[in-house]
DNA sequence: TCATTTACCTATTGACAAAGTAGGTAAGTG
DNA sequence: CACTTACCTACTTTGTCAATAGGTAAATGA
């Protein structure tokens, strides 16, 4: 697997908060209510959105989180980049050359990083606007 | 990462043997060496292609294992498929129904679908032969 | 036939990260 | 100033991957 749920909880979020762009904070219990989501671990992934500033973020009464841009500016490569550490298919091409240390010479390097471009571009490709058009 | 050491090991060894097409047998000492992988670890590894006819293998001195075709015949896919358990991109998209009751109405789930699909069309169309020609 | 070589089988361990839990602190609002 | 809300730190649980360990069965060559 390559999305954890952690990115998988903060796309669909991100996809809520998107349905009701009317101006209005939403609270992380709102949230994690109607998202099904645990309150306390939703809370780790809400602090992240909001430091990697795809959210906004507001205390005390009336508050909440909400999105600060329109759906279309969004990819979803963002929004994972941020959540998940890596979205390489593999762990050998992750971490540089120390990893692995056949890399120079590994046979199916070429195609892991092949496969890691399309699905960059894959998740680049998709904005938050695109998935609230599917039923 | 959505490929195990597991896979990356089989495939690695598959081109191994690729590699020397004699009709000789190669023992599973050999290969784990020459490919610096634990020789108790690969035993799984190899039980597990010999089983799903990837490969041959012979038992006694001269025995060990060689492939059963030509590498343009062995997809990438096909030993992926053989060695992980699923190449899904996520875990809400393999278990049929059972994993996650928001499948239904899930905005983001057509999107993992065809993030499968493009992974799996991508894997089925490397074959073994075309991991020889890279340099 | 028999010793050696090889593949095959079952179980266990260690390490690590993902997923979720718990309780407290700071900031802002009405 | 009380209440609501976000934010912070730490812990626990769980599960899977990777590797280890020790044995059994099959085949071969001498």
């Amino acid at each position: 697997m390559i999305v954890s749920t952690k990115g998988r909880y903060a796309l669909r979020v991100m996809v809520g908060l998107a349905l009701r762009q009317d101006g209005e904070y939403v609270p992380l219990k709102e949230i994690a209510e109607s998202e099904g989501i645990s309150q306390k671990y939703l809370e780790s992934i809400m602090t992240l959105l909001s430091k990697g500033n795809l959210v906004d973020a507001v205390h005390g009464k009336g508050g909440g989180y909400r999105l600060n841009r329109s759906p279309e500016h969004y990819t979803v490569g963002s929004i994972l980049k941020l959540t998940e550490g890596s979205l390489s298919a593999v762990s050998c091409t992750t971490q540089g050359p120390a990893a692995c240390q056949r890399s120079e010479c590994c046979q199916t390097k070429p195609m892991w990083d092949k496969l890691d471009a399309m699905i960059d571009s894959f998740f680049e490709s998709v904005t938050l606007a695109d998935l609230l058009k599917n039923e």
